[in-house]
DNA sequence: TGGAGCGGAGAACGGTCGTTCTCCATCTGG
DNA sequence: CCAGATGGAGAACGACCGTTCTCCGCTCCA
């Protein structure tokens, strides 16, 4: 196992650590554990557990927003592909072990005491909501949409995380169909 | 002080010290230095640090709700006081201090681990979305409404605790007064 | 006035956890 | 086959913190 194969193993383990029981109750040796990369490769890949919890939250960007992004390009139609965000957020509220939005809990537990986490809860969430715009753009939608559209998909996110429901997301689509229709 | 008057105190100065910094960056000590209640008399009053978490939410769920009930009840006409609950969204996130939801911020840091906590956040959310609800049928309007209106609310009270912005209550209730309308 | 209890200050205890260190087995090049 | 480097396992260290305990001064009533 060379040093890239060890950070690839160590952040897999870390992420769906930290993601399901929160960042302050994963101490590093249940990294070590679930991760079979030793205590002292694990620090010198990331020298402290704060590293280690930003890399997590920047790989999990990169991929959350390829992911939404792919399925997003299976819609042609721009008005489609503005709602089909809303169908994808109903996929990822499905998956085993869906407990919210991975940013807004990590704000939740660390925004307050890291300037680093919150910054970079603010940037994923510019990113996803300068995606969203570009969709309204790209619909030919004036871009005052893209404000509320972002927030039924906050919201939805929220609610979803708390219930374990998926209906949020239909109900999130449902409401940005009429705005979107009350636009045209 | 006796008993009464020290429950009011550390709830006071434990539920400031937990919004502002999170719950697992207060210790015992700084509760008890800034609301001035022995550690022991904590320790009668809460038996543990986790009841004393209990107690704040729960208190600030009465009082949060019954802030924005008064708010409301400025208002008379049934589609306005839909509308108020916005508006008063917009006063809550200007604040000094304000940090977002209280509850969404718990269910990130301690959901995971709490099923008590957790259960509150929930019983929180599912209360203040049936006042909505309630607000919807007493303006006449149709109860699938409600869902839509939440996500909105739920939505403006995340991005407004990440940017520190109130213009999020600005565009959520624009959104809300659409769908509205769209339903007349 | 005195002793009995109440309450506060802060030390102490026990456990947890981030981080580093020790020791040993295994490689590698000559 | 050996000297030195590498890396893993897990002990050790030091800080933090929830919780309890000790000690002491105060009060209150007989």
């Amino acid at each position: 196992m060379d040093g890239a194969d060890a950070r690839e193993r160590a952040l897999d383990a870390a992420e769906r650590l930290f993601y399901a029981r929160g960042v302050k109750s994963v101490d590093m040796d249940d990294i070590r554990a679930a991760s079979g990369v030793s205590l002292k490769r694990l620090y010198q890949v990331f020298p402290a557990k704060e590293r280690l919890v930003e890399a997590c939250l920047e790989r999990r960007d990169v991929q959350w927003r390829a992911r939404l992004a792919a399925y997003v390009d299976g819609r042609t139609e721009p008005q489609e592909r503005v709602l089909a965000v809303y169908d994808w957020l109903r996929e990822w509220f499905g998956e085993d072990g869906f407990r919210g939005c991975a940013w807004i809990n990590a704000y939740g537990e660390l925004g307050a005491t890291s300037e680093a986490v919150a910054a970079q809860v603010r940037a994923h969430k510019e990113a996803f909501r300068g995606y969203l715009g570009a969709l309204v753009a790209d619909a030919g939608l004036p871009a005052a949409l893209t404000g509320p559209l972002f927030l039924l998909a906050e919201g939805a996110m929220v609610r979803a995380g708390v219930t374990g429901s998926t209906d949020p997301a239909a109900e999130a689509r449902e409401a940005a169909r009429v705005l979107l229709s009350r636009s045209r």
